[in-house]
DNA sequence: TGACGTTATTCCCTGTGATATATTACGCTT
DNA sequence: AAGCGTAATATATCACAGGGAATAACGTCA
């Protein structure tokens, strides 16, 4: 028989984002709209597939791009379809580092589990 | 002259916790608390010292209680003194834990700061 | 037995972050 | 010139986490 190893129902968790200088610059939520975006060509189709207000959308976009040197998303209003939105190679550059940092959190979240494990 | 760098005024930020059965059991928050009623003997006293309510500091202790397998905190209601809380040993441990944690979170930081940089 | 300081618990109220709603601006297409 | 779907912006509404106040319960000590 096992020794019924304790109540190890405890799990180590932790998110990460990057800052800039107007505050969070980069974190989950801001990525995945950013590949939405990429995805569907507009910040409303965007904001509906992922259950995200409109407004909430373009202000996490207007943050990015206000922060990023170059813009992460070029907005075109009116014209062909209305206007929409197009996620620039600079914005595609920062999805690719997020998931990377993402991707190492998750690593170092098991090593630290195993590790310490209370 | 320097090839003036950009603007990196960007940094990698993080937070971590460990989950348990109800949601959030140990966190920043909780340690620091855990550590003022280590100082104070009271959650009353704690709870000032850090600008927190007691609603909210007792909600805490009651969680980390509910949540570990052997209490965080020692309750007395009346007595010497009108009563007190005590961190338990298991208390202690946790604290000590969750610092490591934090402090390995800090170093993760520097180093995808370093290797990621966008 | 009364006083004391704390834990324990309830109720109300407010600030605030988010959503919802509405309106305007825009520029291509027909 | 009208229509379309989107971006852009303002206004109103809602939900809820958190704080504050109030009260009861508790057990030791004088």
């Amino acid at each position: 028989m096992a020794p019924a190893n304790k109540e190890q129902v405890m799990s180590f968790r932790g998110r990460v984002w990057i800052d800039g200088k107007e505050g969070t610059f980069i974190g989950y939520g801001r990525v995945v709209l950013l590949e939405r975006i990429l995805e569907h060509g507009s910040i409303t189709k965007a904001a509906k597939s992922m259950e995200m207000s409109y407004r909430h959308a373009w202000d996490l976009v207007d943050s990015m791009n206000r922060q990023a040197g170059k813009p992460f998303v070029e907005l075109a209003t009116g014209g062909k379809g209305g206007g929409g939105a197009m996620v620039t190679e600079n914005g595609k550059k920062a999805i690719k580092v997020f998931w990377r940092f993402h991707r190492d959190l998750q690593a170092f979240l098991k090593r630290e589990e195993k590790r310490l494990k209370l």
